[in-house]
DNA sequence: CTGGATCCTACTCGATACTG
DNA sequence: CAGTATCGAGTAGGATCCAG
């Protein structure tokens, strides 16, 4: 992508961004399934695993294990480890992670203000383009 | 998801939320791989097909078609053919898709501000575990 | 309770060739 | 210039079983 036209001023392109466009790096990381899920359900604070398996509603144990050690190793989540029986593990984002909750929450909220219509407007494109087959 | 703790104050969840998650709708829809790019770059005002595909840099032809039309069709961006020779086809966020860019151009300066850190981390942690073996 | 290992399916996406 | 049709590879992710 052409990043010159969109960073905010005072922002310089790198020869690094141009190399991986950071774009581009953080949607491969966290467009795939999970990964905006758990980090807004994170953001009110540290989640057990189990807390947030259930409040993700639909994630495998696999998923959610693969969705918390990527954030982890991106400095976006902290993996803290009670010693105790059963055991317990806390997960709790970072400064980092915190401050992606920003635009991850905006598209939270969008989605929730456009649903209707987005669905109406699918509804019509389908409808309108099934007619007269 | 539980959205009741993460909404913003004055909106209510309906009943439509609890059955279709609004997030993970939306999630579903961007969460290929062009459609956000393909949104950001669309922020600054109409563009042609060519031009978009020369931007976003790397896309195929069929990818971009396919990622435009899941656009018109959920309202997203308006497709204008220009009646001349060569054709001449223009893509236009609609005001539903520049809502959608605020996030999402929140997520880009994000990925600026972040890339470093998190490719320091990411690094930090390959390096720690593959320590010793 | 947390999470690793394996197997397997479905789907995404890119390459290529063709069209108006 | 702006698409469409077909095909094949790669991979994300779910099911299941095992373990500390």
């Amino acid at each position: 992508m052409d990043l010159a036209l969109l960073l905010p001023p005072g922002v310089t392109v790198t020869a690094a961004m141009k190399e991986r466009c950071p774009l581009r790096d953080t949607l491969d990381r966290i467009g795939d399934r999970w990964t905006v899920i758990v980090v807004v359900l994170l953001r009110n604070g540290p989640m057990r695993f189990t807390a947030l398996q259930r409040a993700a509603e639909g994630v495998s144990r696999r998923m959610l294990t693969h969705t918390l050690r990527n954030l982890e190793r991106d400095g976006l989540v902290t993996r803290t480890v009670h010693a105790s029986v059963p055991p317990k593990v806390e997960y709790e984002l970072t400064p980092a992670g915190h401050a992606l909750t920003e635009p991850l929450t905006g598209l939270l909220h969008w989605s929730v203000r456009h649903q209707e219509t987005v669905l109406a407007a699918r509804k019509a494109y389908d409808g309108g383009s099934a007619e007269g087959g």
